[in-house]
DNA sequence: TTGAAAGCGCTAACAG
DNA sequence: CTGTTAGCGCTTTCAA
């Protein structure tokens, strides 16, 4: 019978059984196990590890959360998970903060502000060490979190917002590079159907949308406004597609809705590109295994997940409340009427 | 200048703090704020509300976790939050979860044992009050969760593993379901596109495929294996078009492996449903938006998901290390060969 | 109906 | 190099 035979005590091994095992006091064994602040000798260093190896020591989280104020987990809140651009965000989200020893608290807000605010509060109150926001709202509430010292940073924000700590990408400059894209496939009159948020001003994509065709001398095509997912675009593509001057080209402000207008177009039994070309937004893996593959602007989720989550526990936790901004690309595809 | 306007303790502010500015002990703090053990009187209670407003007060949760050995939240662990069918189980599975006001910590397994056990590991230190497990193994290795005494229930499970609890649909009568579907539609040369996994025994839905065919007298039609995802259905429906015996309708065992092999029948010019029928799996919302839109078999998320968590929070905290068994139905679209 | 006080497990300053 | 010890903010028993 080994030394391992030891009835391990049912129930929650503490540092203190430890210390009784090995033969040291507590305060070696936080040194042991937090490799610091103070150097252990070796020979000691390995009967503590032997002690918590046999007792299956593990350190109580909460206990070394109230001591240090601080939990090594982060917040996350997004519209909804199971959108698969917010899916995608989550996923980013929590191997950057995995990476850094952090956990991820997920919450789903569901488009609703008061949902927002309420997870918002909890995850105060839960001393998450920082969260990441992808607001409904283009300025948010975050003064619970402010007054818990708790910094934030929005997630998926279209600018520089005061006060703010945001990343994002260019929605003007990436929408353009869609639309001219599209105009560069000879289409004069492209549509527009646009996610509808909260925020007040005009959403980036329209304005980019709107400037390509300006800067070619474009007439404004129809445009259409609607929810962000699959079913959104459905009803913006039945709409777009019975409307007066029916557009060759459609640019959509996201992939979802992409898919929504894929369906209403074969519906209708058109051909995409060939009657209709089609460009979106996001990315999305799913915009890839579409029939025809949609060409979109691809958002760099993982940098900016990476960004998110380094300016909530680097060394420039809280700093700079700056807004940072991230390059897009367009990807090629077939929608758009390239071969 | 009303009692508002008192200098907020920048900071956090403890229940020490209202138990001050109310004029009473910590004790009746907390008897308010948690409505028990003991009554308070009502002018003493509104005292303590008022103060607790005034100052913002928010219990800390790493110390009431420490002192109640319990912090309120649920670990879930998955392969890929960016599956969709995943990401749909962990928003429900937050749902769930914040209905009885638990946090929910999201980790990616990404089809990795050792991740996956990793993250366990992580949880239990973390002291989760419980983990749904959607494990890439049929039985994972639970100690380090039994000896924390943290219940654990696994989800996404085809059948009762012994010691362990679960929830899932009986992946062999649900793919019967599909599978005899086909064969209504006059198909005798049903091909399936099966996901790997890491688990030994073959799949229910292998099985049920071939109960199916059997009970139908019809011979076992080509078999591919490959990942669970869009690639990996695509290269299976490469390869079922291309193998010697072309089946004129295939099972998939998931919609992302059923959205790839469209992919590769729309590539090969081939029809569906005219050529070739298609069914799933998952009844995820990707799969009513392909083109056709795919019949599957739906699987209830969202009772799956309640199930879960309360078998880890209710009364029958951990009890009942058994089998919950959920109905699936068929959702009937066009890739079948309905109209 | 209210208050005082003992810890929950851990960290780190201080003392040896 | 190692040990002692004072709390972190909270709950709850026990006494008033």
């Amino acid at each position: 019978m080994t030394s391992s035979a030891v009835n391990t005590p049912r129930g929650p091994v503490t540092r203190k059984d430890v210390a009784r095992y090995a033969g040291v006091s507590t305060a070696v064994v936080s040194y042991v196990v937090n490799g610091g602040p103070k150097r252990v000798a070796p020979a000691t260093e390995a009967k503590v590890q032997d002690a918590i190896r046999v007792l299956g020591y593990r350190p109580n989280a909460a206990a070394r959360a109230l001591k240090l104020g601080s939990s090594e987990t982060i917040g996350l809140v997004i519209p909804d998970n199971s959108n698969p651009f917010f899916s995608l965000l989550s996923h980013a989200v929590e191997d950057a903060a995995a990476e850094c020893g952090y956990a991820l608290v997920l919450t789903n807000s569901d488009g609703s502000v008061a949902k927002e605010r309420r997870h918002i509060r909890n995850l105060a109150a839960r001393q998450v060490d920082g969260v990441v926001l992808a607001s409904v709202l283009f300025e948010p509430d975050l003064v619970e979190l402010d007054d818990a010292d708790i910094p934030a940073v929005l997630l998926n924000h279209g600018d520089a917002a005061p006060g703010f700590s945001s990343v994002g990408v260019d929605l003007a400059a990436s929408a353009r590079l869609a639309v001219e894209h599209l105009i560069g496939h000879g289409h004069t009159n492209i549509g527009l159907a646009i996610g509808t948020n909260t925020a007040n001003d005009v959403d980036g994509r329209e304005r980019g949308w709107l400037q390509a065709l300006s800067d070619a001398g474009l007439l404004e095509g129809p445009i259409v406004r609607g929810p962000f997912s699959r079913a959104g675009g459905y009803a913006a593509g039945q709409r777009l597609l019975s409307s007066a001057n029916r557009p060759t080209a459609i640019f959509a402000s996201s992939d979802m809705q992409a898919i929504g207008i894929l369906r209403a177009i074969h519906e209708a039994g058109i051909s995409v590109p060939g009657d209709i070309a089609l460009a979106s937004f996001d990315g999305s893996v799913e915009a890839e295994y579409s029939w025809p593959a949609l060409t979109t602007v691809e958002q760099p989720v993982k940098a900016m997940a990476e960004a998110a989550v380094s300016a909530l526990v680097g060394e420039n936790r809280g700093k700079g409340a700056g807004h940072r901004q991230f390059p897009t690309r367009l990807l090629i595809r077939q929608s758009c009427g390239c071969p």
